[in-house]
DNA sequence: AACATCCTCCAAAGCGCTTTGGCTGACCCG
DNA sequence: CGGGTCAGCCAAAGCGCTTTGGAGGATGTT
């Protein structure tokens, strides 16, 4: 059943009921209603294909994604899908994933935009200076953040939690606790998340007149066993640090496996406090101290984009605005006041 | 650029500059040549949402996601597009992820065939009888299954892992062992998989005239919590396993959570082999022992079936033919003989 | 020399929708 | 009562591609 058929059956025009089924105001309302209800008694459904080519909107939301053997999807990216998932399936929105090698990034963002294949894209993982926030800003397609870049001469729409407030915030209770050495297993700082996070420290450091010297600040995959080898390298240490702040649960897994293989109680012997992005199968709970963390549902943040998306593609956002999220401080057993 | 300006600059008609393009022989190769390189010179690419109305074909694979907040995605999904991704980028392979409710699953698979958005459909987590197998078949839309169904009275597509004789050899394994008592802590038995280790486990146990007692026996959803909860259940029996057979490392995790809570060893006091689906962010040797493992790459099911995926949109493959991978059994430090 | 055959290429008709640019008749107003 | 306004509808022109149904020559056949 396609517009003809159904205009036919109406004896309307192809134009009048298009109009009627789009909401166009030029069209009498009686005729609207008999439109609409015959269009859901055939079941019609207009063609998204030629819809897209009379448009040129596609109806789709793309992510230009980046693989191969040297990259590693993010586990994270799981739960941001289940958070734009919940918005999406309600609005019939559908996400269009362009796998790309990551050195061709550019090109592939520059063929779904010369391909129209979708109406804005979502980035994920910005680094400091993206190149791919300039180049969407000059393609002139719309586009929206999750996190983000730094050392950008121009606003972008972006989406973030409050990283550094997170980790300032995390160091300077560690700091009330009576620690001085506070050690940092921070993810890569190519990141500008890590940036974030590995400043608010220091902030709340030097607040105190501390420091994050080198060999207690590490920037690593955040992995198991990196946690571990951070962790290992640093609890040796002659002058080991009395706490850690730590960026992920996988690594904390390492972290903790570190401080058994040395014998060390968490959170007698050491502090710790990890961020927490909410995963349904691995908890805070689950550690031999349930963890303090800085907590924020990035499923949440995956809802908040779709909307935010979906508002951008029919015009209700059009600024360049940037949300900012504050991060829940949630105490639990793992930290502990420095030993005399 | 589109057709009808390069074909004015070539002074042909748009009809032999597609047939030039698109590889039909009525075309003399001379003027192909010229076609082809005018095209690359000028960067020409069809625009796809023409070539989507005009042909029918959609040029992308789908992906119709449950979401919802009783539904969590697996962590596997990452693992599985990564692979997907490396072999669709290399071919300009695109995925359409449709978000939908769990109820509305047919709903939505009807809407993605009814608009054509997709040339073919990867299923994933298949149930026994899957309804969507059936669907999908009636239909008409090709498909390939990741895993396996059951009960079904066709045959059908699809890339599966030798579960059954995974978890048999692993249990045969810890027979050989001097194992007597053991247990399995096993995914969802809602999904085929599932099912399908405890049948390989009740197929070795029974050969040696063994049983796998409902005690004995848990299927739950792989979380962390939930395999240290079905742990503790387990050997906080009088007469507890001495070896149990696990579904996953995010299990794993809460097994050998449990067993410290017990202070219990590793493998002194209990053996343990894990199913791995090789993750880069947690890998077998970060626990307390190296983990004997069955081990699948689920990213390298990822790349075979984006392959076979293709292979059947252009037509190269077109039986329904089931796919099994058998599984490696790595033996490392987990498993150990039973005490005397 | 007349006719059949290829080989190349082309004009034009879709694919199903949106949108431009009217047209018609009812209603209002001076 | 003639002209203007406006609501409501329509025909037709795209959007950019593929594909059908030839057409025109060159070549080969008898």
């Amino acid at each position: 059943m396609n517009l003809k058929q159904l205009s036919q059956m109406l004896a309307l025009s192809q134009t009048t009921v298009s109009r009627a089924l789009n909401g166009y105001p030029e069209v009498n309302e009686e005729t609207r209603r008999r439109v609409f209800d015959a269009a859901k008694r055939h079941g019609y459904r207009p063609n998204p294909s030629a819809r897209r080519l009379a448009t040129g909107k596609a109806g789709m939301i793309g992510y230009v994604m980046a693989t191969g053997s040297s990259v590693d999807i993010d586990p994270h990216f799981v739960e941001f899908l289940s958070g734009l998932g919940d918005y999406a399936r309600t609005h019939e929105l559908d996400l269009a994933l362009s796998p790309t090698a990551l050195e061709d990034e550019e090109t592939t963002y520059r063929r779904v935009v010369a391909n129209k294949q979708v109406d804005a894209v979502y980035v994920s993982a910005p680094r400091p200076r993206d190149r791919r926030i300039n180049l969407l800003q000059q393609l002139g397609l719309p586009f929206l953040v999750h996190g983000r870049s730094e050392g950008l001469d121009f606003d972008y729409p972006y989406l973030d939690i409050d990283n550094e407030g997170a980790f300032h915030d995390a160091a300077r209770l560690l700091m009330q606790l009576g620690h001085r050495r506070i050690a940092l297993i921070n993810g890569d700082v190519a990141q500008t998340f890590a940036v974030h996070r590995e400043r608010g420290a220091r902030r709340a450091l030097a607040a105190a007149g501390l420091d994050l010297p080198p060999a207690l600040n590490h920037s690593v995959a955040m992995t198991e066993e990196n946690g571990y080898r951070s962790a290992r390298a640093l609890l040796e240490r002659p002058d080991r640090p009395t706490a850690i702040l730590c960026s992920s649960m996988m690594m904390a897994l390492g972290v903790v496996r570190a401080m058994r293989d040395l014998s060390l109680d968490l959170p007698g012997d050491v502090s710790l406090v990890v961020h927490d992005d909410v995963f349904h199968y691995l908890k805070p709970e689950s550690f031999p101290a349930p963890l303090t963390t800085t907590r924020s549902s990035i499923r949440a943040a995956g809802q908040r984009i779709a909307e935010r998306l979906a508002a951008r593609l029919s015009g209700l956002e059009s600024e360049p605005r940037g949300e900012v999220w504050p991060v829940d401080l949630v105490v639990r057993g793992s930290i502990a006041g420095v030993r005399a």
